[in-house]
DNA sequence: ACCAGAATATACCAATCGGTATTTTAAAAT
DNA sequence: ATTTTAAAATACCGATTGGTATATTCTGGT
């Protein structure tokens, strides 16, 4: 059970991270927080040390929900070569996923915090290392059955299924069209066709 | 000639460009720039309406040097087809080319901007569309000599180098990473090699 | 019902924000 | 050389910034 000051941390980075994610750290004031949240600054300080750390976690919020969306499509087949063709079906509807989030947040803090050194750009990091090993690890499993054809390479793989929907995902947002994420899964899974069925 | 004037404000431009670009719109203060250029905020007044207006310039400046180095580059040769290989090849190079300016500004600023609704967003859209729209030319261009063949839609095709490459970027920048992009510009490649070619 | 500790609200801080009005300095015209 | 004009520096504005110290309210255990 969690106690009155865990849900109003969770209650706090629940409302606030959808704001850092859209309108990056700097442009997120204290008064955006504490205006959303209904919650004034001595709620907010007494859960969180400061700004930075509550914009870590709100981006850790993002960054789990959507491990969770995606692992959770996953679930739909427990074929290693099924799941890959599951994670881009994913994303063929990422463009109504992420607006509920404020947009991609490995995008946006990835950008937001590029050049800057912050413990949130390691944290972007860290979370695409994951994802790509994933898919990494997918790769292989499904090369261990001989469903995946043993001539691929699983990291040059991940890296250019992960590189092919990130772009996609960039463009599909920031010209506010859906349709660039379409043809980037389709093309992804006609890759898959061609190069990792045996 | 250049006047006074108009000497300063595009030493301001130039001096401001890169910093807008890595830390984007809010997270630069007005302080900011007057450390970096040295001048005092009525020079800076003098010559710009207001900060919003100082930022469009800034990423106009950071765009049309973009283009331009794009297009020098392209000047290497007249054939349509091989100046579509010179893109690549300039992109094969950019994540040099763009840490001089703080970053791609298309990525930075396109994400800087969305979910925000100013000039600076119609900006990047703007030029976006425009190269997309050159590539497209260069294709027909390809197919109207016959070096390139008449199956391939441009626009399709077009999207997807631009896409491609620039998911490419923004691992590149954000896993500072140069590899992500030699990956990509040798996949369009090759794509180019077994598709677009007679 | 009462009390202790936790949790939230209030009031306040120096510093900085973007922007402006005015003064001073530099350049151009006569 | 003097006047006029353009450009940059200075001083200042109210508002807002992130953050803190203190006061108040809420809540669970006895």
């Amino acid at each position: 059970m969690l106690t009155k000051a865990e849900q109003t941390a969770k209650y706090i980075v629940e409302t606030v991270a959808p704001l850092f994610n859209q309108k990056g750290y700097a442009a997120t004031s204290m008064s955006d927080i504490t205006q959303a949240t209904g919650l004034t600054k001595g709620a907010i300080y007494g859960n969180f040390e400061n700004k930075e750390t509550l914009a870590i976690a709100a981006f850790k919020k993002n960054a789990n929900d959507l491990l969770k969306k995606v692992g959770a499509h996953q679930e739909l087949s427990s074929d290693p070569l099924e799941k890959l063709y599951l994670i881009t079906d994913f994303y063929r509807n990422y463009y109504q996923v992420s607006k509920q989030m404020g947009g991609c947040p490995i995008l946006n803090i990835g950008v937001d915090a590029a050049h800057q050194d912050t413990e949130l750009l390691a944290q972007v990091q860290r979370l695409v290392n994951k994802t790509q090993e994933h898919i990494v690890k997918l790769v292989q499993w499904g090369q261990d059955e001989g469903k995946v054809r043993s001539d691929v390479d699983p990291q040059s793989f991940a890296r250019f299924l992960y590189t092919r929907i990130q772009g996609a995902i960039f463009m599909s947002q920031t010209m506010d069209d859906y349709s660039y994420l379409a043809e980037a899964t389709r093309e992804v899974d006609r890759y898959m066709d061609l190069n990792l069925k045996p």
